[in-house]
Parts: C-alpha cells; structure tokens; sequence
DNA sequence: GAACGACTCTGTATCGATTTAGTTAGCCTT
DNA sequence: AAGGCTAACTAAATCGATACAGAGTCGTTC
C-alpha cells in the first residue's frame, strides 16, 4: 500500500540541476530547448520512472483536459445495449480516437442525483436525446462549455438529426402501396405517462417534449391520409423501452388478438420493436409477410442479417456520432445539421 | 465566444465576505459550519451561477477524479457494437454509477499512439483482454495506480474469468453426444500471424498469449478425444474479427464445401461466429440442425431471442463488469475471480 | 472564576503542472 | 567595438480548489 508515490516533475527538474520550465518543455515543446538537454530530460525521466506530466494538474493548469463527455439521455446500462446507442458512440469515439481525446460516458439519470459533478473534467459535451425536463436538470452541466445536441433540439444549441417526419412518411406510404386491410403502429413512448400496451383515448394529449416520436407518428400518419385511412383511427400500441424484455408483452398481445382484429401491417419505430414482432410471429407460425408486413426504423445490423430481412429506414448513427464529435472539436462548424436516411425494402414487407 | 468565464470558489468566498475554506466546506462538509452560513452560500452561489467546486482543480488537490478508465484491448469502434463487450461494460456502468463514479473509455490499441495520456486522470484501471504485448506498452497506464484484469492474467495483478476450458468441454460433449460425422472447429484469433479462414499446418505453432482462446480449444479437444476422435484431424477455421462482415466469408467457405466435406458440427468458439452460421446456413437451405449442427460461446441475448435457439454457454459478462468494479473500488477484496458458466441447449444443436 | 470543550470560522500551504516575461550568452553586422 | 538578434534556459505567478492547524466565542463544570 505504501506505494513509492510517483515522482513529479518538479523532483525530475530537481534531480537535474535544471527548471520545472525545460522539463516542461521537454515533454511539450521540443522546440523550445536543445535536443541534448531534452535527451538528457527524457532519458532520466524514463530512469527514474516518471510517465510523463500528470494530467490532472496539466488540465487544471491549461484549462484543457482532451475529454469530452457523452451525456446520454437513458442509463448507460441501457444505453450500451441499445444498438443505435452504441454505433452514435462508436462514431463519436472513432472521432475522438483519432485526434487525441477520450470519451467519458455519463448518464442524464446518473447525473441529476450524483453528488460532486465529474463533469467539469469534460473540454464539450455531446448530449443525446435529452428530454427537455432531463436537460434542465443537467443544463447546468455545460456551464459554457460548448455542447452539441443528438437527436433533440435544445435552444441556442447547435444539433445534429435526422429528417424523422420524411422518413417514416416514406417508408409508410411504401408499406401502404399494398393497402394493409388493419394497419396498425407501434410507437416509442409516445405519452406522457408510462404506457406500455395499446394507446387510448386517455393518452391522446400527447406531451410536445418527444420530438423524435411525434416526428415519425406525423410521417406515418400523413402517408396514411394520402391511402385514405383516417389517422385516429389507426391503433397504437406504446413501449416504453427499446428491449426485447419490454416490446416482447406488448407485442404479444397484438399478435395475440383474435383473427378477425389482428393487424396485418405493422409501423414500428424501431428495428429492435419490428425485430421482436418478427420473432414472436415466427413462433406463432405467422407468416411475414403474408400474413403480416412489419417495418422497422433505424437500419440496425441485427435486422439485415436475418432472414427475413427487415424493411426498415436506415439512419446513419455512426456519422451522426461522427458528425457530433467534429463539431465539438471545432473541426466543422457546429451548426445544425439534418442527415438524410434511405428506405431499405427487405423481406418483412416488399 | 467571450464567455463571462465561470466564477470561482475564491470569487465567491470574497463576494460573500467568508474564507474560502467555509465555501469548500458549504459544498464538501456539511457539519463544518452552521446551517445558517452554509444557505447563505449556496444561495449566493445559485445567485452569481456557481455551479460547485471544479473538477479539475479538486481532482488535482484531492488525488481522486471519481473517474475509472476502462482499456479496452480492441478498438472502441469494435467494442461497443461487440455484444460481450457491451454487457461488461453495462456491469461496470452500473455499479460506478450506484456509486458516483464515471467511465472513461480507453482503448489498448489508441493509447498506445495518443500523445499526452489522459490516462493519469483515473483513479483506477480495468483492462480488459489486452494481449501481454499490448499490455506491455500500456503498462505504464497505472503508475502505481490499481488496476484489475478482466479475461486475461497480467502478473501481480487480480484477475476475473470465466473457466473456459471446463466450459467449452461441457459443450463439446453435449454436442458430441450425438456423434457428428464431420466434427469442426471455427475459432476465434488463434493464430500468431492474421489468417481469417482454414488453419493450415503452417500456423500449428499456437501463440501462448491467446489465452481464451486457447484454453477454449483444449476444452472442445479433450471432449472430442473423449470421444474416440483425434483431435488433430478435426480442422480448425480462424475468424480474426468477432463481426458478421469478418466471420461471414469464412463460415461460407466452409458452407460451400462439396457435401461429402462438409462438416455437419460446428463448434463456435463465440455467439456471433455462431449466429453467422446460422443465417448463412438458413440462406443456403442447409437445415440446422438436421444436416448441420452448430454451438457458440457466450450467450448473447441475440442468439436466444432467434429460431432455431442457439445452443450455447451462457457466460455472465455483466456480473463479470459488475465484480471487476467493485474491486476497483475496493467495495470487495481484489482477489482472482473464476465464474462459472451454464450451459444452455437451444434448438441450433439439441 | 478558571479551565475546558464544543462550535464556527479563517489563514495559508499545497496538489503538479504550464507559461509569460525575462536573463544570459553567443554570434553576426556594420 | 557597439548594437542587435537569436537561441537556450530560468524564476515565479498561476490554475481552482482542499484541508490542516489555529483563533475566537460561548456555555459548562468543578
């Protein structure tokens, strides 16, 4: 335990007879000495075991700390989980990676109750899909630091996002090229309260806070105005998480429905809800898609590599990481930015 | 861009006319000084939008950021769409996040070339997988720092597995229970040199570094002479990356062999080698498991949710994040940790 | 009524670096 | 030989907090 604590620059600058400066410089600025001095610095620094200047003190000192933290709307423990989740992160990570900085994964639930903020370690912040009650909570986060915005649109910040509306606007009015006889949605927490299960009546005044959901609930349902359903009359059904724990019940008890009341058409907003539909059909000897077309959203791996492989909008996660991450880094102008998707026709509805 | 620059603890301690040690301990000690005094702070704090002690400066005189870096030995990009990886993260996420700590992700591979570490930031490492020759050049990461191994066993320091040997013997002789006629093995990096396809005489020299993936050969290698064959004749494919798009030309390699070679057991030494099997095989209309079966390692959640089931060894990567955490913490004693593992028999080889 | 302890609060050294302004020495110019 | 430059190096202020030792006040206790 008592370990022979780690030696500092300033012993280094000691044990040498020079300044903490040339040590300093040694380390960040070769061309500030000559290359015999610094060859000496290093070389007894490597003797003496010292790694280099600590980076608590350097951030401390320069201001900078070559962190940017990931502040994610759910847990992390979901949010690692969650395909779509992780490829923004791979993205954002690729970038970072790339230009000497490290990524620091918080959690917009974590946040709110941890005690001392370790946040102000963070040089930016990248945010995704903050709802805006979670976001004043941790707004206070970046006090003026520069944060970029994923999938949510804060005031007066720069965001990057996807055209939802067009997007499920196109992949539904592909699905309602074959007139559905019972279409049906099922949506990604929609209401205000928690809902797991089909949507009534009591939850029609849908909260304006859930910008991603009510986007694609508008595109489906203008496609479905253009084929002539009445919107309203279109069922919902709401989950309130992303996993096949939590979609499996509710979808359940869709397919369960008797015959006559079954839907044979199934707008999901997510590939991991269209993904579960396919699987419970399977097992109930439903065909896909002749007895049911399903569509996803999202264009998540798992869904194009199974048979049958899923028709979904392909929205790319990991450039949108990308994207963030060079905003933050100053390395394009942090402006809003919408990315555009692509239908993808797979097997689940041609 | 000129920000009104965030005040400071000092600022603040002046404005209110106290010292500063009363504000530090306003936010740090509670039963420091009188109720009375410490809301006088806060609210003037909340008043001039003091938003707590910084991180930074407070990491530097405390010697603790509350931050622990996990290294891991792929690329970020890779591990966080890779499911095994993202359950153990998941388990370390949770438990720093039950105690107010943050993740910081590093990866083995990045670290190496980055310029300053922002390594000395952590107040501890988890290393997970690293090779000893990467672990080398990123040994000088915890200058005395703790640091706790996960799936491999650097010296003198605790390590948490899973018992891959017993394990993958457990489910080589469930498999060959039915005896299979053309038993083969598709493995996971096992060679010295890159080779992604069928392991030749030329790669028998095995590196000892491989350490999973060894241990896992030895195990389906004394189930298959347990069974009367010679585990020398059984050949072996090699998958360099654990990802569809790399296991995929290989697994149809193998497929595509004329049918009196083509194996008809394949025994996977991960879920997604697995899992690619299994869709290439259903796309080529080769019955699984009537003409051909298969087994995985792991236990990924998306293998148990698809028909036909995998067949597979479940292995706890969230517990295993989990307890590797709490060592770090030191919430439990930092000793070597063997898991064991369950076998679980799906449809994919009954 | 002196001594003691319990509460509050303050002054200041310190964590380990970076960086600005400045000093010295050596060389070149004219 | 004086002035001007540059290169190489240093002294010291600073980043923003924490925590120790101590100072002052006030109520108890013997």
């Amino acid at each position: 335990m008592s370990s022979p604590r780690r030696i500092t620059l300033k012993e280094l600058a000691a044990e040498l007879g020079v300044s903490t400066a040339s040590v300093s410089n040694a380390f960040n600025r070769p061309d500030q000495l000559s290359p015999a001095l610094r060859e000496r610095i290093l070389g007894e620094a490597k003797r003496l075991g010292y790694r280099g200047p600590d980076a608590k003190a350097r951030s401390l000192r320069t201001g900078r700390s070559r962190i940017i933290a990931v502040v994610l709307a759910e847990s992390l423990t979901y949010s690692l989980n969650d395909a779509v989740a992780s490829e923004l992160l791979s993205g954002i990570a690729e970038v970072l990676d790339a230009h000497g900085h490290t990524l620091l994964l918080l959690s917009g639930r974590q946040h709110a109750s941890q005690a001392p903020g370790s946040a102000s370690i963070a040089d930016g912040f990248i945010a995704y899909g903050l709802l805006p009650p979670t976001l004043m909570v941790s707004a206070d986060l970046p006090a003026q630091r520069p944060l970029v915005a994923v999938d949510f649109s804060p005031e007066g910040y720069p965001a990057v996002h996807i055209d939802n509306e067009p997007a499920s606007h196109m992949i539904a009015r592909h699905a309602l090229r074959t007139p559905p006889r019972r279409p049906a949605i099922v949506s990604l927490r929609l209401t205000a309260e928690p809902c797991n299960g089909r949507v009534t009546q009591a939850h029609t005044q849908l909260p304006p806070e859930q910008t991603i959901t009510r986007s694609r609930l508008a595109g489906f349902h203008r496609a479905l105005e253009e084929r002539g359903f009445t919107p309203s009359a279109v069922p919902i059904w709401n989950i309130e998480e992303n996993t096949f724990e939590v979609c499996a019940p509710v979808i359940a008890e869709i397919l369960d429905l008797p015959d006559e009341e079954r839907p044979d058409l199934l707008l999901c907003m997510s590939d991991r809800i269209a993904l579960t539909a396919l699987t419970l059909a399977e097992q109930r000897g439903i065909r896909v898609p002749e007895d049911l077309r399903i569509t996803g959203f999202d264009g998540i791996a798992e869904g194009q590599y199974r048979a049958p492989r899923l028709t979904t909008v392909r929205q790319d996660s990991v450039e949108k990481g990308r994207i963030a991450a060079r905003m933050i880094l100053g390395l394009e102008p942090a402006e809003p930015r919408l990315l555009h998707t692509a239908l993808m026709i797979g097997d689940s509805c041609p």
